[in-house]
RNA sequence: GCCACCCUGGCUCAAUCGGCAGAGCAGACGCUUCGUAAGCGCCAGGUUUCGGGUUCAAGUCCCGAGGGUGGCUCCA
């Protein structure tokens, strides 16, 4: 599933396999323009401008004649040619075209060729089309895609499909994409109860139930106490500020299409909050500072709202409002490197209580083609670029240099968390800014009595409580740590007659501070366990007449490794110890 | 935003060619009192997302809007 490691033969295999898909397209969409078709991490795509829309079906017939040109043992040919020659042979390829037009001058063009197709391609290919196994090859689905990734260039249609070197490795990816979808954060976030979204509310608007609230006030309430630890005071700011706010902050000039329109009061424009520094900022700025404070650390649980284009809404994972775990740090230039050691170390700490054990680390610098898309002078963010560089060193992480990925008012870490299931996804960010400290002035006293620039730290380490817990529910699929599981046991009187014992151990489970709830449903013992089982709740307590007799329980985990019947008291101290450890299962 | 597809009780889905909107689960009620993944019965639940149109007749065909899904572009 990794993109580094993907064998050279496999490589080839799969971009062959995408000429083949391309002559099929062409025998049954008759005036097919070709865009690109490269192999992929799982995979290979071909882009095509046709004059019909593609449906389901056309995968099917499209997959049954790529199985015949592979059956043919096709030999795919090399040939070299002149640029002009190219032009010639792609001349009713308009796509083709431009890519001949924009080769460098130098460039040796090739051609490769099997049975009736041909198409610009640098190669390399397999020996013969029998080398693509129809086996591991799977179309999968149809989408949109723009020319060359430019929204302002035609919309080609996209066909993506599997392949792997056999039956056996393209079941085993079918089988993660069902895992995928088995685990997805939306359905399970419906079949547990814990948030919902509405035609009538507004799209990309979060409505957290019980449960999914439960879950994260465990989450906020733990993170605010490890702040705390850290030295973090936590403060509060409002939802709205006036536009001159946001221009001074520069959010106007480079983050204008991110936010909402302003609203107008008492014939003043306001601006719903995309992002909290600037408040922080203002409350920092509301009196001198002594070299002798700092650092401050002061962070907030913020909620902000971003303009997010409708087509990229998706479930908690990408939404319009969402709660930051924000935090910003004023400190001194020359406390930055320790400021930013510890904010890794605090991020690493978190992803591990979470259970994400793999991360890759990106340092997201400035797109140096496109300079106008920042603020600052370049002498800024290069020493912000060094005190981050600087901070990895220290803490001896290895990291890759990602360009472009910067925010629009300095560079960041971005650390990408690996998930059970080997995805990847957005975590901790930490950013330096060198900028809003210029534009809004932002000095402390020095030791000689002379004002001096803060530096300031922007950093998040779980993102944002949205995405967060969106991540959460696929990376346990739903089967929630005791710590963090909405409900933590489940006690199943076995007749009516248990009633009573069940509800006396429950109301002794929550005095001690548990989340217990009693199934005294008319049902079935099965019935009720099934229920709990599909519910993901952790301990299912089963009480008949030896266990009220005894004053024990019949504790069944959620995972099949079973504790057996014990006394209250002891499965009061399992829980305490899950509880305490944060153990996952 | 763009391309394609989708939208039927709370949920998952049926409804032949345009011809009386139906099932399972969940829910209510009743029976059952049971030992580790669904006990039985009965009842209720619908302006087929919304607004137009075509037709004797629209869940089904056409137009528009809203919402969603997969991508593209963009991001916590």
């Amino acid at each position: 599933m990794s993109e580094h490691q993907q064998a050279p033969d496999l490589e080839r295999m799969r971009h062959s396999a995408s000429h083949v898909m391309a002559e099929a397209v062409q025998e049954i969409v008759p005036g097919a323009k070709l865009g690109i078709g490269p192999a992929i991490d799982t995979g290979f795509y071909y882009d095509f401008d046709l004059p019909r829309p593609l449906t389901q079906e056309d995968l099917k017939a499209i997959e049954e004649r790529m199985a015949e040109i592979i059956k043919g043992r096709y030999p795919f040919q090399r040939t070299e040619v002149t640029r002009e020659e190219a032009l010639k042979l792609f001349a009713d390829q308009p796509y083709k075209q431009e890519l001949i037009r924009e080769l460098p001058e130098d460039e040796v063009i090739s051609v490769y060729k099997h049975h009736n197709f041909m198409d610009l391609c640098r190669g390399p290919h397999v020996e013969h089309t029998g080398q693509v196994p129809m086996k591991g090859i799977k179309l999968l689905n149809i989408a949109g895609a723009y020319w060359r990734g430019d929204e302002k260039r035609p919309m080609l249609q996209r066909i993506y499909g599997a392949a792997f070197p056999n039956r056996q490795e393209l079941d085993n990816y079918i089988h993660f994409l069902e895992e995928v979808e088995r685990r997805d954060h939306r359905r399970l976030g419906q079949e547990l109860d814990l948030y919902s979204m509405h035609e009538l509310g507004g799209p990309g608007l979060v409505y957290w139930h019980p449960k999914g609230a439960l879950i994260r006030e465990t989450i906020e309430n733990f993170w605010r106490q490890e702040h705390r630890k850290r030295g973090y005071d936590l403060v509060y700011t409002p939802h709205i500020g006036k536009l001159d706010l946001w221009k001074t902050s520069g959010h106007w000039g480079f983050y204008r299409e991110s936010m909402y329109a302003p609203m107008v009061v008492d014939d003043v424009e306001y601006l719903l909050k995309p992002m909290n520094c600037p408040f922080h900022i203002l409350m920092y700025n509301t009196r001198t500072h002594s070299y002798r404070e700092m650092p401050m650390r002061w962070g907030e649980l913020g909620t902000v709202y971003r303009y997010e284009r409708s087509g990229v809404l998706q479930g908690m994972l990408r939404v319009r409002g969402f709660t930051q775990d924000d935090a910003h740090i004023f400190c001194r230039p020359d406390q930055l490197e320790n400021e930013l050691v510890s904010v890794i170390e605090l991020a690493r700490f978190m992803l591990q209580t979470f259970g994400y054990k793999e991360y890759d680390i990106e340092l997201s610098v400035r797109d140096p083609l496109n300079k106008a898309k920042y603020v600052g002078d370049d002498a800024s963010w290069e020493m912000a670029e060094t005190a981050l560089v600087n901070a990895l060193h220290a803490t001896n992480l290895a990291y890759k240099r990602v360009e472009g990925e910067a925010k629009f008012y300095g560079p960041a870490i971005d650390i990408k968390v690996r998930d059970a299931l080997g995805r990847g996804w957005q975590g901790p960010t930490i950013q330096v800014d060198f900028n809003e400290p210029e534009r809004f002035d932002v000095n402390y006293v020095g030791e000689d009595g002379q004002p001096h620039r803060v530096v300031m730290v922007h950093r998040t380490v779980v993102g944002s409580m949205e995405r967060f817990v969106a991540g959460l529910i696929e990376h346990y699929a739903g089967a929630f740590p005791v710590w963090l599981a909405p409900v933590q046991a489940t006690v199943i009187p076995i007749a009516d007659r248990h009633n009573d014992y069940a509800w006396e151990v429950a109301k002794r489970l929550k005095a001690e501070g548990f989340r217990v709830e009693v199934d005294d449903r008319s049902e079935r013992m099965n019935a009720k366990i099934r229920d709990a089982q599909m519910q993901k709740v952790p301990y299912m307590l089963v009480a008949g007449d030896r266990e009220a007799g005894e004053g024990t329980l019949a504790v069944r985990r959620r995972d099949g490794q079973n504790p057996g019947t014990i006394s209250v008291d002891a499965f009061l101290e399992m829980l305490r110890g899950d509880v305490a450890s944060k153990v996952i299962f």
